[in-house]
DNA sequence: AGCTCCAGAACGAACGCTTGTTAGGCGCGG
DNA sequence: CCGCGCCTAACAAGCGTTCGTTCTGGAGCT
């Protein structure tokens, strides 16, 4: 159980290939970052296409085991803004894998990238639904329920890209600001609205401070 | 200035980089695409690398151009609903170059890393001054301007992952819809005048699906 | 008009190098 | 002393690019 070079090989896999992109990294790259010889590797994977895999279902897994966690009976402002943590928090304790598994799961074989494509579209449908409960109770705008959902992954699937882990921003003051944004919009008017917040508070429960500013 | 052959292979690098990447894309496919043998392209190119950055600096003077001609006059509001058509425009008319614009941008030698990533930085810039103006004007809501400014640019960069060109999707209808609920937000409340012409319609019409991702 | 001549475009073969992967042998811990 | 983990060496294939050559079309001269 504890195959410790195959974990060192695939985060080391992560880091490079969330770097420099799957195709322009190396095997010899990547044993070099275990101190192996490239030709070693191969006593611990079946291919360079394996370790991809291994980290694209992976990161899948982590996506829709967040996401699985968001309760379906709370109001959907306080489920979209439990959703957006959810799925931000994944991002951040994961960035490399996830930076990897939203740029190069393409280049996995044909039948992979179905099976991957599949699974995305399942966890659209389930912001989707977030959204068109709000919209069908009245609480949000009659939004187009498609769009609205695309928005948000949109927003929050680019985030890797300038995310620093590193930095003073934590996953969920960006989550809570994202999905403040989102929901009560930029216009003024600060809405009383945040009585939804106060229920995601509760839903995840959670050491940190959210603010925004 | 008929320099057709150049331009075709530039268009046809545009696609197949746009598709599988820079890095697994072949100088062999290329040629390919616009029925060369791979040796010949070089009586028309520096290099696989310069077409590249032609693609990508010409992507950046696209956007840059655009947001250019967004009037600095009017309400913050009405600004950044034609920043966004503005940008959007861009992409839909050039989704191949836009893709390897925001994914393969990376794959330049250093220095032009550097440049580009200054230019990126300046657009970015441009758009938290839109926020700011609003901010300061007492238009928008106290958000934290450079978030703002990054949720509107994520998720238009991600755009290009799920766009089609071929749907029944006009790119301004995109732009409205997305300012429209990045402006006004999800929660209900009637729709105040957002500073904007028309088609501010919240209820959009359900889009057919044409799914390429 | 007919001729020469050259520049550019394209070919096909080859270059040197890197790629992912395999095979055989060495050494060390259990 | 077995077997696992690792190394070295090598493999075939493919990469971007170069090179010498061929072909072609039009400009310039007579």
């Amino acid at each position: 159980m504890q195959n410790t070079r195959l974990l060192e090989i695939t985060s080391a896999a992560e880091r490079l290939f969330s770097h420099q992109g799957y195709h322009a990294t190396t095997m010899r790259q990547v044993a070099g970052a275990v101190e192996l010889q490239a030709g070693s590797l191969y006593a611990h994977i079946a291919g360079k296409e394996a370790v991809l895999e291994a980290i694209v279902v992976r990161a899948a897994d982590e996506f829709e085991a967040a996401i699985a966690r968001v309760p379906t009976d709370a109001a959907p402002p306080a489920r979209l803004r439990a959703a957006m943590r959810a799925h931000i928090r994944v991002i951040a304790a994961n960035l490399p894998a996830a930076k990897v598994y939203f740029h190069d799961w393409q280049h996995l074989p044909p039948s992979r990238v179905a099976e991957v494509r599949a699974r995305r579209d399942a966890y659209e449908a389930a912001w989707q639904a977030i959204i068109a409960d709000g919209v069908a109770s009245g609480v949000f705008a009659p939004v187009d329920v498609r769009l609205a959902a695309r928005l948000c992954l949109s927003a929050c699937n680019w985030i890797p890209q300038w995310y620093d882990p590193g930095g003073a921003l934590d996953p969920d003051s960006l989550a809570d600001a994202f999905s403040a944004l989102v929901l009560g919009g930029l216009l003024g008017r600060d809405q009383g609205a945040d009585g939804g917040a106060a229920a995601a508070d509760r839903s995840i429960p959670d050491h940190s401070r959210s603010d925004t500013r």
